[in-house]
DNA sequence: ACAAGAGTGTGATCTGTATCACATTTTAAA
DNA sequence: TTTAAAATGTGATACAGATCACACTCTTGT
């Protein structure tokens, strides 16, 4: 098993493990691979591995009081619910597919052992952590103060940004979990898309976009 | 300097340290008594230290695109800012004494050598941010769900189950800061708060509360 | 190719909450 | 104590966004 060792999509942390350790790590590591839909793992279950997004595009979501909330739209590669494995024996939060997918199971207590015995895998699981959190905050706040169409906005720079680095992209969700993302009602999502249209800012037919004047979209987002 | 060593209210992640270590610890950390309204560290300014409140009720919040967001409400003993102080070189947030508070202030190359020698130490930073991950999830999906009341009512609970222990306290906060901390304006919380107590679920005088019919409190709470 | 179901666009209403306006109370300072 | 300043309560109004209603358009399977 020397599929981690040749790996060419480690993360940051898993850089700092040496051959053995990565030697380990493969006999301990399974791959998988989901389809667009496919829950990784779900809310309630209970959580024994860590999840290690090689390559795709996983929503993090969970029930709230009143609907389904999106938390974040997470990119491999990426670790996914450390949190919410080493932080509770059950899932706080659901991952499901939004493309096709490759996932690594990693045993908890392998990646325990790491921890214990590479203090530089440790502190890199630190810090991402701690990055991690600082965009939660900052997400957080963003959804709690800016209205609709700035949280529309701002999603749609995510979008572009980070996730496809193109400002053309079809939408990897439907306008209902667009809602669940930015906290609006389906029927105010599509509205909000075509006033965007209307005005000139961006190109939209069906799930394909395409942003047309960045400088207002980004306005869009900061002001409303 | 055995200040560390003697501490009554050291962190679970402390007590994993060796006597040498907590020797190296109380030779790097200064202790610092602030009063209410004082600010302990403030956003924007370079984050050199990790704070440990031994003792004391702090508020942690960051300047929205709106206004003033009050992030949460953390009493000691607990660490501040580990996200803020390790994954990043600025403060994303500011923390604020609500009340008379005993801080240590624990210089980072220390912190960080106990990550890099301590693995059960470090284990703890890892187990306790993921917690407090986990909470953050939580807290943020009933604030951008729950309407107002129910925000507030839940706000009501936390005082009186997690910090203060007790149906009867003083409310460490502002009508404008409680507002700040639950979405809400000003002008709300007080009908709210009114409301409440006209209803007989809360008496109010002032900053003083005393839930009468928490189980009312707690429907309020989990249903709108 | 077709039907059935899911997803989407858009107008008309309804409602929670912000905002404005002002009276009143509390706190802090002189 | 007096006075200014800050904090609070409460009614009236305005508005963003949810909800309802329905037509339309894509999927998906048979």
């Amino acid at each position: 098993m020397e599929i981690c060792k040749f790996c060419n999509k480690r993360s940051s942390a898993a850089r700092h493990l040496g051959n053995d350790e990565l030697e380990k790590l493969g006999h301990s590591c399974v791959e998988v691979s989901f389809e667009k839909g496919d829950i990784i793992f779900k809310q309630n279950a209970l959580s024994s591995n860590i999840i290690y997004v090689r390559e795709g595009l996983v929503k993090i979501h969970m029930a709230g009081p009143e609907r389904e909330q999106i938390l974040k739209i997470a990119k491999g590669p990426t670790y996914l619910g450390i949190p919410t494995t080493l932080g509770d024996k059950v899932n706080n939060y659901s991952a499901t597919a939004l493309t096709t997918t490759e996932v690594c199971f990693i045993d908890i207590q392998v990646f325990k052992d790491f921890i214990d015995s590479n203090s530089d895998f440790a502190y890199e699981i630190i810090v991402n952590l701690c990055k991690n959190e600082l965009g939660h905050f900052h997400r957080c706040v963003n959804q709690l103060q800016k209205q609709s169409p700035g949280r529309v906005a701002e999603t749609l720079l995510f979008f572009a940004d980070e996730i496809f680095e193109s400002d053309i992209f079809d939408l990897p969700l439907s306008r209902h979990e667009f809602g669940d993302l930015t906290g609006n009602s389906r029927e105010n999502v599509s509205r909000i898309l075509s006033d965007l249209d209307k005005e000139g800012v961006i190109k939209i037919s069906g799930k394909s976009i395409q942003i047309l004047d960045k400088d207002k979209l980004f306005f869009i987002s900061k002001n409303g």
